[in-house]
RNA sequence: GGCCUCGUAGUACAAUGGAUAGUAUAAGAGUUUCCGAAGCUCCAGAUCCAGGUUCGAUUCCUGGCGAGGCCA
């Protein structure tokens, strides 16, 4: 048992025993004891004054001698301040922690038949990767591995956007400007050279919509195709003579102006067309299609191997966006969804506290949330898991309850397993990414930037110059992901996070090399105190240090500190456990020698301590999506 | 307009309602005859404002100010 549940556990029982007093052990109060006082945890008697009736210093007393007398064995002794029962553990229970130190896989959980499907990254296929698509895929496979390692089996998935308007606007505009041109004429990667042709059809769209603009600034609704356009564009030309109007609203109108002349444009027409030329299987459409959307693939494939991620299952939403319907169908037999007079169809979810919500327009076409449904509903069928989860952006947070109480009212037995994991957006210290002023920052580009420093820094402190060629690239690959995938997990994944790209390349303080240093530090020590022989078996020590006792009551935490970032879908709780760890360690490597131990038994000890530590910071890295390298 | 997040040192992040609110970075000063100095040690600085609940509030509630998001 865990040392925290063993004083809740004891607390518990102590108030059983001594009041007749039943309480749940879930509502004490237990902590690591503050550093400057005695004791490894506290149990907090603030909350019992009022049932019990009696001072927090005497309830402090009295069950700490209960629990001195009743868990000797555990118990070396308590001290009371003010509320706080401090209780010190004996010498034993922390060096038993040691037993695991040739466990390589100390802390993992057993298997326990659950099942549970991770969803993230989720790209469009008409641009590159950038860095919110990182921090996204980061906590993706972070999850995965934390449920693994919690026993689960894990299906790691991925929905590609793929149809739709924006793949056709990719490929109208190389059609009209590509000449032919394909990544490999060009050199130029393939999901790139894609995204480049998207750019290249807003740029033509933005200059055929300004002169219709202006235009329509001017009054001449010619421009506009249909009655109810022009209609709604002169409303929004006497809008802006307003001049009560606030600057918000102003920007809004013209906003709207805008996206009018848009569609106006023959660009957008040729690109509907185009769409539904898809819609219908138009073979030369899908040919160029499928065509182009391999190139991206490839592209994508390139900067996944590079970061380290890959998918059990791939979902298309070419293949998946017509699933929802079949379920409207059924949704309307059994009454959870309703007809309008329109035709289309709808949902009341405002006993859940939500809105009304569209399920099927007029025309009988869905809309996202009915593909999602249908999508939720084939992964079920593919991997019958318990739990469901979507990592997908806060911004979504509404559609995500909309989409789980959907499934809920329909019946559908994963329904009660979908968790949306939502994270904050990645901005940079000058404010949000936006794609029209350039400021995104590409995940490529960003790899490569990592590499380079890794190099350079790696180069200039030259402990690693016989390294062969391939030893050196692994190293740095090792090395610039380890400084990213922490800088983008150490935050909590439900907040919005700064990117600061000066402060990610740094490899001091709370980063990742800094915890890669410490497991490549560890085991350097260790191959030259064992010189290639097992781990001696431990020998008690004659007293425990202030410094190896910490190591051991962190130690000790690691199986329960994973539970908890599993169960509150957080893996930066992994990863400042394991920045505690390093530097916990680091502190001890500093006051005390290994090799040169005051005694047999205390090298032998002390090897031990740093044969769980590496083994402790390079699973907490794994979880992390990080390798700890031997040599750095 | 309706709904939802978030406001902590210069900056970036911590803190199940508990002890003097932690850590990193940026500045300065130390630290290598000995296991890896990408380390360690020392030295300062913050809870947006106003109420409320509580023995105790960064945390919970109400109002304000500020930032972001979603919906039509």
């Amino acid at each position: 048992m865990q040392a925290i549940s063993l004083v809740k556990q004891m607390g518990t029982a102590a108030l059983q025993a001594l009041y007749q007093h039943t309480a749940d052990a879930e509502t004490l109060t237990v902590n690591e004891t503050k550093a400057e006082f005695t004791g490894d945890y506290t149990l907090v008697t603030f909350t019992l004054t009022k049932p019990l009736r009696k001072s927090p210093e005497q309830l402090g007393s009295e069950i700490g001698e209960w629990i001195l007398a009743n868990y000797s064995g555990v118990v070396k002794d308590f001290n009371v301040i003010k509320g706080f029962l401090n209780i010190s553990f004996q010498d034993s229970y922390w060096l038993k922690v040691l037993e695991s130190s040739t466990d390589a896989k100390y802390g993992k959980a057993p298997a326990n038949g659950r099942k549970v499907m991770v969803e993230y990254a989720s790209p469009n296929t008409n641009k590159p990767l950038h860095l919110g698509h990182l921090r996204n895929i980061f906590l993706g496979w972070s999850m995965a591995e934390l449920y693994a390692w919690c026993g689960y089996d894990v299906m790691r998935t991925c929905i590609v956007n793929d149809r739709g308007i924006h793949i056709c606007k990719s490929m109208l505009a190389w059609q009209k400007f590509g000449h032919g041109a394909t990544p490999a004429t060009t050199g130029i990667k393939g999901d790139h050279f894609v995204g480049d042709y998207y750019v290249k059809f807003e740029n033509a769209l933005r200059e055929e919509a300004q002169p219709l603009q202006q235009r329509l600034l001017a009054g001449d609704t010619n421009v506009l195709h249909t009655e109810a356009d022009k209609i709604t564009a002169r409303a929004i030309i006497a809008k802006l003579s307003d001049e009560t109007l606030d600057a918000e609203s102003l920007k809004e109108a013209e906003a709207d102006l805008n996206d009018l002349a848009r569609n106006a444009t023959v660009l957008m027409q040729e690109v509907r067309s185009m769409l539904l030329r898809w819609e219908n299987g138009d073979e030369d459409t899908l040919a160029v299609w499928e065509m182009m959307n391999n190139w991206v693939y490839d592209g994508f494939d390139e900067t996944y191997n590079r970061i380290g991620n890959s998918f059990d299952k791939v979902y298309y939403e070419s293949n998946t966006y017509l699933l929802g319907k079949s379920y409207v169908e059924e949704g309307l037999q059994k009454g959870v969804f309703y007809r309008k007079a329109d035709n289309s169809v709808w949902i009341n979810l405002e006993a859940e506290g939500l809105d009304e919500k569209l399920v099927l327009r007029k025309d009988g076409t869905s809309v996202y949330i009915t593909q999602d449904i249908g999508l939720a509903r084939k992964k079920h069928e593919d991997f019958p898991m318990e739990e469901s989860i979507y990592v997908i952006g806060d911004e979504q947070n509404y559609h995500m309850q909309v989409l789980k109480a959907i499934c809920m009212k329909l019946g559908m037995p994963f329904a009660k397993g979908i968790h949306h994991l939502s994270y904050g957006m990645v901005e940079l210290p000058g404010g949000r990414m936006k794609s029209r002023e350039g400021t995104v920052v590409d995940a490529d580009d960003l790899c490569d930037e990592m590499e380079k420093v890794a190099a350079a820094k790696t180069a200039e402190l030259g402990k690693v110059d016989d390294f062969s060629a391939d030893e050196l690239t692994s190293l740095y690959q090792m090395l610039s992901m380890g400084a990213l995938k922490y800088y983008l997990l150490r935050v909590d994944a439900r907040k919005r996070m700064v990117f600061n790209p000066e402060e990610s390349i740094d490899f001091h303080g709370v980063t990742g090399p800094f915890i890669q240093y410490t497991y490549a530090r560890i085991q350097s020590v260790l191959r030259k105190s064992l010189n290639g022989a097992h781990l001696p078996a431990l020998m008690k020590p004659a007293d425990i240090a202030n410094l190896e006792k910490q190591l051991l009551v962190k130690l000790e935490q690691w199986p329960g500190i994973i539970e908890d970032a599993r169960r509150e879908m957080n893996p930066s709780l992994a990863g400042m456990y394991a920045y505690q760890l390093a530097k916990l360690f680091n502190g001890f490597y500093a006051e005390h020698s290994v090799a040169y131990a005051e005694s047999e038994e205390k090298r032998i000890f002390r090897l031990h301590i740093c044969a769980l530590c590496a083994i402790t910071l390079r699973n907490a890295l794994h979880i992390l999506g990080i390798t700890a390298p031997e040599r750095m």
